[in-house]
DNA sequence: CTTATTGATACTATATTAGTATCATTTAGA
DNA sequence: TCTAAATGATACTAATATAGTATCAATAAG
């Protein structure tokens, strides 16, 4: 099953290594390149994940020579929750049953009752894991 | 976000159905034909489902004329996350850091540390959760 | 025996995920 | 001012997973 995808995985890392050297050696703007250096991770692939987390106003980016990308918000407002929500959307447990396709006949359907009250409580928990944290 | 494969999903309705079938007026045996009139769902592929559940020895298969399935195992002792495993594997919200290839380099991290303790809840959440009750 | 059923398997279509390629734009610094 | 190093944007490709269809074999009730 697939829960957290390879751009929020790559995401993730990027931020943690970020909030690490932030935190250690209040190294502030760093490049893909040098991200990818660290992480071994496909470069052009990362580029578009951080531009998107500039983009959504997590992270800042810099263009031209000596340029990167910083956070905007402290690494310790970012929660993996927000993430997911970046690049795979809502956090949505039940997505089985919202589509009128699928189930259209069962407007109050008990499973779907059932996964939401756990969607919930897997949302609150991915609410109150931070970037900040992880990079400890 | 996909957690609930289509699979997982008409596996739950086909049995919640024949749970609710059971406990009402004592029906067991079902063909793959009446639940497809019921639930409106592909033939061919339900049967393939319920032969998979009978596979797994949580329905029993009767070929040949006037044939179908029942349940072999009680549907109150049948559980959302049993299902899950059927068609989608064990459940783990942690694929991305326990491949060697995506992660090599971090047999401790942290991300995955506090992942592993949200999905134990969230298979303990899913294994309360029974066919008998959805059906009520 | 015939027919209605499941068993098994190969095939196709579609969607999603993961990644590459490429060119445009920007800007620091020689 | 020019160049090189960086991000911005977008189109393309490859791999994988998901969702389903098609078909024939085996079984067993009546």
């Amino acid at each position: 099953m697939r829960f957290i995808t390879r751009d929020t995985d790559y995401a993730l890392r990027a931020m943690v290594l970020m909030a690490r050297a932030l935190r250690q050696e209040g190294r502030k703007v760093f490049t893909v390149e040098e991200i990818v250096l660290e992480e071994k991770l496909p470069k052009v692939f990362l580029r578009r994940i951080l531009q998107k987390l500039a983009e959504k106003n997590m992270l800042l980016s810099y263009k031209g020579k000596s340029g990167g990308f910083s956070f905007l918000v402290k690494p310790a407002r970012i929660s993996i929750a927000n993430v997911i929500r970046v690049f795979q959307g809502e956090i949505e447990l039940t997505n089985c049953l919202l589509k009128g396709k699928i189930c259209p006949n069962r407007p109050e359907c008990k499973i779907r009752k059932k996964i939401k009250a756990l969607n919930s409580r897997v949302v609150k928990d991915l609410e109150n894991i931070n970037i900040e944290e992880l990079s400890e």
